[in-house]
DNA sequence: AACGTTGTATCTAACGTTGTAAAGAACCGG
DNA sequence: CCGGTTCTTTACAACGTTAGATACAACGTT
């Protein structure tokens, strides 16, 4: 049941590249010819085989979106804002879930139905620089931290400044036992590096000491782990009076492990996240955190890739900042 | 630096059609052949192009999933299992994230890269079964209530049961004034309609009258519809002691209306959800609530896909029921 | 009336891949 | 060492589309 140009010239009684020159749009049909040969596509109820029209022209109107993981709200936020974004470039987004793991990070990166995506936005977790060598100049843009320095172009928020922020927020509540919670070791712990920087700064400028037992490690950045570390602070030596925690589902986690601790919060300890999800507005308490502009972020991404392909695949590089706010609610409010 | 076959085929001294076998795993290819193409190959950095490949084959590989929204939980959950599912067919996901409303929709299910996805895993929300007519055979498996009675092949799990038994629960909990939040008059309401029996049902038989007064509509089932129902349902003449809230996220919202009404869950109001999202896990309190098997609804859909596209694809469809549990915590926990 | 100019439609050759058929090489038993 | 298998490789023709060249009208100009 499916038609070809060739079916629809028959029917319309002319060449198959006239049938073409109507469907892309060809200045040079007559009214009555297009006319008919549009009346033909109706009655067929004709597509184009989009294959077909990439082999030739070389471009499939599909760019990929790679992602860690699609049910941590965050990136699920995110993806929603680029298939918005890429929609107005008549694009379609084919999403790829990384699992954030180095292999199928390399994998999604070079081979995601290769010669099927036109570029990719990438939020990578585990790649290193060595590993985005071999692309062969697959047109893409990063998100998050620089993996490396000048390979491809990004787009980022200033980590350092957000963190240092809501840290100082914390401090200005008049709070001196300052968590945090996320720690990373690894190298793909890019986030947590920028994101401890930025706490260790506010602190300093707070005239607080860095206090190695006050900065819990998350092996991942799921609520079960914010909970675990806040269950491991809670047992040490120092107890908090306030968290902050690299991302919102560590808070979401240690909000809980609070609760069960029986601490209030604000009261007891202050809370603040990072990302600004959809959770956090509602959660008992709401949320204070660093909110990203992930509009802004997945609109620069796609511009920037849209960019790439419609100009100079050599140009050098660029690197843009998203813009961020504090959004402050009641786990940290801005008076207590 | 894109290769082609015919540039690996000189490289090695061979034939293009020798190097596609290699490709492809032929078996009666001489071993140092083999070798000198795989070499070939490794050196070039060569890579299939899909598109012609999908030309040839009439196959692209990839499937579609289309889903309302990305970033409402469950359905990003979903979709992480439709990937790892797919993934062991060899299967590459395009989302789609169609917004839910009735033009995107049939968009979606016609549209989404024409030939270039080979079937379609559907969960329509506005879509009607006269929209589904017009599919000319594109293979698709509808996920959630029934648009049309067997149209194309269908996973859904018992959601009258389900609301049954978890407004059961509630009643078995001595509670007599058991609201409901979520409904809706609208055609795409047909979850909101099942549940509702579910409820009314359970009522039924534990003796309580059904009160128009006590079950609140939602337009949407975002958290805060649920909060505003919440407030609506508190503000109303009768005071319910339980809530069974058609959505995870309308009781993540109902939680946050009754903390700020300054009501105790479970105590003064039981609160019960349906999805089993991640979220409910960690909420405060807890989140009692039904629990579709993600993973097997996930199976079940990529697996009746595989079957439509191996097999016959005018077999009559089928309808496959995913068993759900209920999942009992803080918000309306097994006793009190 | 012959001319270029413009508008309209067609023809041919790709894009990169794989299925088919067939050719050539190697092997077997007699 | 012949005839017949089996193994290995190749040539060719598609798949459905579009770019470019080309043919043919229709037009106004000289």
């Amino acid at each position: 049941m499916r038609h070809r140009l060739k079916d629809v010239a028959e029917r319309a009684g002319v060449s198959v590249k006239t049938v073409s020159n109507v469907v892309n749009g060809y200045l040079h049909v007559r009214p009555d010819t297009r006319a008919r040969v549009e009346q033909a596509i109706a009655e067929l109820n004709y597509r184009p085989n989009l294959s077909a029209r990439n082999l030739r022209k070389g471009r499939t109107g599909v760019i990929a979106l790679a992602l860690p993981e699609l049910d941590i709200p965050y990136f699920a936020e995110l993806a929603r804002h680029v298939v918005t974004a890429a929609a107005e470039h008549g694009w379609t987004v084919l999403i790829d879930q990384t699992g954030g793991g180095p292999e199928q990070e390399r994998k999604a990166a070079s081979g995601i139905g290769d010669h099927m995506i036109d570029g990719l936005i990438f939020s990578p977790l585990a790649l290193t620089a060595d590993d985005l060598a071999g692309l062969d100049g697959m047109p893409m843009v990063l998100l998050g931290e620089r993996v490396d320095h000048g390979r491809a172009d990004h787009v980022m928020i200033d980590n350092v400044a957000a963190a240092r922020q809501i840290t100082a927020h914390l401090a200005g509540l008049g709070r001196r036992r300052i968590a945090a919670i996320g720690s990373q070791r690894t190298p793909e712990g890019a986030s947590a590096r920028l994101r401890l920087a930025g706490y260790a700064a506010a602190l300093a400028e707070a005239d607080i000491s860095y206090d190695e037992r006050l900065v819990a490690p998350a092996p991942a950045w799921h609520r079960a782990d914010g909970a675990a570390a806040m269950r491991h602070l809670l047992s040490g030596g120092v107890r908090p009076d306030a968290v902050f925690c690299f991302n919102d589902t560590l808070a979401l986690g240690a909000l809980r492990a609070l609760h069960e601790a029986g601490l209030r919060v604000p009261e007891d300890v202050a809370v603040a996240g990072f990302d600004d999800i959809e959770d956090g507005r509602f959660s008992i308490p709401t949320l204070s955190t660093v909110a990203p502009d992930k509009e802004r972020i997945a609109r620069l991404a796609v511009d920037l890739l849209a960019g790439r392909l419609d100009g100079d695949r050599d140009a050098p590089p660029r690197e843009l900042v998203a813009p961020h706010q504090l959004a402050l609610r009641e786990s940290a409010p801005d008076l207590i």
